[in-house]
DNA sequence: CGAACAGTGCTTGTATACAAGCACTAGTCG
DNA sequence: CGACTAGTGCTTGTATACAAGCACTGTTCG
C-alpha cells in the first residue's frame, strides 16, 4: 500500500475507529484471535455498523484482521510467514537507505535521533514506550537518507512482525536493543556505512530471532492455517 | 500491507468491483483525475452503492484513489514522491532476494522463467502482456530465493510506480527490457550474485528513468499537490 | 443412551434512506 | 455590465432494513 496520505484528513467516525481498532490490534489490547463482532463494535461505540465495517475492510486487506462471510471477524493470528516477510521487507529497505546515506547529514535530524536514543536510555521505560521511541528511531534514520515516506509502506506492512515482537519485548530486554541502536547510530554519525550495515543488520536478525523463542511459549497465538477460523471466544471490546 | 490472502476468496460482489477497478486504474483505462461518482459506478454495474463504495475505501487505503467528503472520488493522479517510494522499495527488495539465492536452484521456477523470456521476444506483444510478462519474471526471481510471498507487498505499494511505467513503455521500447531480464536471468544462473545485482540495479533505474522524460511529455497526470482536488471532467466510465 | 434433526440466534453482504455540505448557476441588484 | 446572492443538484458519510447462511442447542426418535 502506498502512503495513506490520499483522503484528507478530515475528522470522521471511520478514521477514528479505524486508527483505534488498529492500535488495539497492533499492541495486543485486542489479542489474535479475538472475534470482533461489528454489530457489538458498533454498538460499543454509540455508530452503526456502517463506519466500523469499513474499517474492519481495512484493517482485513491490512492482514490484521479476517473476515469470513456469516461466521464473524477475528483479529487475526501472528502468521509466521508474513512475520518473516515483514523482517524480510524492511531489513533489505533499511539497509539500502544507508547505501543513500548523504554526505552531509541533517543537524536536526541527528539532534533527533540522539535525543530518541537517550530517552531509550531512561530506565523506567515501559513497553509501549519503548516502541514507539523504537519506531520513530528507524524512521529517523530512513529520513536521514532521505527516504522517510518509505517509512509508511514498511510500517503498514509489518503489522504481524510488530504484533510478534511485543511478544518478544517480554523475552528480551529494550536495554540489549538500545544498546544496538547506539551502535547503528555511531557508525552512521562516523560515515562508516559497511558497520552501519553490519550493524542494522545484527540488530534487526536479532529482534527477529527472539519472535522464534516466543512462539514456543504461546503457540495459540500464531497461525497454522491461515484459513481455518478462530475459536470464538467472549473477549471484552472497547471496556 | 501484509498479504491480502486473508479474506475468504467468496466470489462477492465487491471483490469483483474492487478487482476490476483496481485493473482499471493500473492499466490508465481509468485516466488519473478521472472522476468516480459511487452512484454512477453503483448504476452502471447494476448494484448498490454499498460494495462500490467499499472497494473506493480500499482504492483511496492503496493511494490510487482520492476520496474528498463531499465533494468527489477521483483517480489520483501519479504522485512522483510514491512512484519515487516505490522504486526505492521494489530495487531494495529484488536486489536484497538476489543475496537470498540459494545454491541449487529450483529447476521448475528455472523454466519458467526461462518460458517467460521466451514470450517477452515475441515481437507482436502488446503493451498489456508485456507487462504482464514483466510482473510475473520479477515475481519469479523473488521466489527463487524463497521470497515470493513479498512480492504482494511490493505490488501492492508500487501502484503509481506501475501506471507511470505504462506511460513510459510508449518511450522505450519492450525489447531493450527484454534483454536486461536476460542478463539478469544469465547473472542468476551462473551464480554470479554481483553481476546479477548490477544487471538489476541497471534494469530498475533505466525504467525508473524512462519516467522522468514521460513527466515532461504529460505533466498534467501528474500530482503536483496532492491535497488539490481534480478538475471535474466528464470521463464515461465502464463502457 | 446416542445420534440425527429442526429451530433459533447470530454473523456478514447488500440495498436503501437520510444528513450535511461543497460547487456551480441563474437571477437580481447596484 | 459586473458583482453578489440565493438556490439547486450533486457529492460522500452515516444509519437502518433486509437477505442469505453458518453454528450451536435443544429436542425427538431409534
Amino acid at each position: 500500500m502506498g502512503s495513506m496520505a490520499q483522503t484528507n484528513r478530515r475528522r470522521t467516525s471511520r478514521r477514528t475507529i479505524y486508527t483505534t481498532l488498529r492500535r488495539m490490534v497492533l499492541t495486543l489490547e485486542l489479542p489474535p484471535g479475538a472475534a470482533l463482532s461489528e454489530n457489538e463494535l458498533a454498538a460499543s461505540l454509540g455508530v452503526s455498523r456502517t463506519p466500523v465495517r469499513e474499517s474492519l475492510i481495512l484493517l482485513a486487506q491490512e492482514g490484521l484482521v479476517q473476515v469470513f462471510p456469516k461466521i464473524g471477524s477475528f483479529v487475526s493470528r501472528v502468521d509466521p510467514a508474513q512475520v518473516a516477510d515483514a523482517q524480510f521487507l524492511r531489513e533489505a529497505v533499511e539497509l539500502a537507505s544507508l547505501d543513500d546515506l548523504p554526505a552531509e547529514l541533517d543537524a536536526g535530524l541527528v539532534a533527533e535521533l540522539r535525543e530518541n536514543l537517550e530517552r531509550q536510555r531512561r530506565a523506567e521505560l515501559g513497553i509501549e514506550e519503548f516502541f514507539a521511541l523504537d519506531e520513530a528511531f528507524h524512521q529517523g534514520l530512513l529520513r536521514l537518507s532521505g527516504h522517510g515516506s518509505a517509512w509508511t509502506t514498511v510500517a503498514a506492512a509489518k503489522g504481524h512482525l510488530d504484533r510478534a515482537r511485543r511478544l518478544g519485548l517480554h523475552e528480551t530486554a529494550p536495554p540489549v536493543f538500545t544498546d544496538q541502536h547506539g551502535e547503528i547510530l555511531d557508525a552512521v554519525l562516523a560515515g562508516d556505512t559497511a558497520s552501519a550495515r553490519a550493524a542494522m543488520r545484527t540488530h534487526l536478525r536479532a529482534v527477529f530471532h527472539d519472535i522464534e523463542s516466543i512462539r514456543a511459549h504461546s503457540p495459540e497465538l500464531f497461525a497454522t492455517d491461515s484459513t481455518s477460523v478462530p475459536v470464538r471466544r467472549n473477549v471484552v471490546v472497547w471496556e
